[in-house]
DNA sequence: CCATCCTTTCAAGAATATCTGAAAGTATCA
DNA sequence: TGATACTTTCAGATATTCTTGAAAGGATGG
């Protein structure tokens, strides 16, 4: 209810939010997109009650609790907890307090720019830079049989090719994103603009 | 085994493969690989068995067959055979007929950019194109709604414009995607620098 | 045509991942 | 401080996914 109830409540109530008398329409098509997303879940490694959970707080105007996530989605609290914090973790979504109120409300990264910047910077911590590191490691390894017979040589040439190739491009993609959320949301027209006269 | 064996094998034996007695090193550093691909899986919800099957085809030189597949990464035949196939149905590896043998083998996609823009045109069908129609679904019905009180029109808009702001970006890393996919891996590097140039 | 070799399929079992709900933990208020 | 409101944890239940192995299906060669 974040700006209602600031009329502190006589007693302990907890301050009653408007809910949600909003018109089928709108209701219909925000729990589509909760389903369609939540459907995404398993192509993007994450469960999906936690996609659900995501979807449901970047489609809602006002900040989401732990009770919001377990009426909507029809989830227990310990579920509801664990996938809130998860989320918090990705930094997906941001704890909220908000005054007159003891729960704790959630808001989600709504900038796109900045949800892809976030999911970035994760995915590279926890996918990229592992692989960057075991490329090195059997480098080094397939480096101590440079030594070997000639057949053993080239199988251990063109392996190592493989990693350069793939560490070579892990390194240009790196790069390619890195600059693409440096000019962001503006700057990338105009880069489209310039790399399709460079390429036909 | 490819090149070997054409010297046709006098009896119904499959002509025998040279059997890697490659040198430790390169052994164990192409299973580390093989072992940190697999890691990755769960990231990219994929089967664990599934990305290593794929791993080992893309470090080995050689064809690769169901067999080989069963003994080094210890799986059932039923197993591998169901993955090798998700796996050409992916398009990331291919099934190869090698002379004088009837087995079924397999190659990788080795060239790094045809991999990325596999995976790319992959996942766009599969993630993409259902978001971006759901999003089109999800403003119609938002705009049901557009008569309603001024506050559900805020709450609608408020929706709407989240929608338009995915869709755009959706485009716009699409857009950039394929251009990058055209320019390739020479192109990259200049194109980095221009936009190096330009974000300063 | 049959025999052989290889692949695919799929029901049942095993392994994982996810979810629940109640108990324990924490914070806030008076 | 104690009562209340809320959150977190986690063992057990459930659901999902993955794997196996054996049987059925196909292709090839003789």
């Amino acid at each position: 209810m974040s700006a209602k109830s600031l009329e502190s409540p006589g007693a302990a109530q907890p301050p009653s939010r408007v809910v949600s008398n909003a018109p089928r329409g709108l209701d219909e098509s925000k729990a589509l997109f909760i389903r369609r997303w939540g459907e995404m879940a398993s192509y993007w490694g994450i469960s999906r009650t936690m996609a659900e959970i995501h979807a449901l707080c970047f489609v809602s105007t006002e900040p989401v609790c732990t009770d919001d996530v377990m009426e909507k989605l029809q989830v227990s609290r310990g579920n509801a907890s664990m996938n809130l914090r998860s989320l918090v973790d990705w930094g997906l979504i941001q704890r909220e307090h908000i005054r007159g109120d003891r729960k704790e409300y959630f808001t989600a990264l709504t900038d796109v720019w900045q949800l892809f910047e976030t999911i970035v910077r994760q995915r590279r911590r926890r996918e990229v830079e592992p692989i960057l590191e075991t490329i090195n490691r059997c480098r080094d390894m397939t480096a101590r049989d440079a030594g070997g017979k000639a057949a053993q040589n080239a199988e251990a040439r063109a392996f190592s090719k493989r990693l350069d190739d793939m560490q070579n491009f892990l390194e240009a993609i790196g790069t390619m994103v890195d600059l693409l959320m440096k000019v962001g949301p503006k700057g990338i027209s105009r880069v489209s603009g310039m790399i399709m006269k460079l390429a036909g």
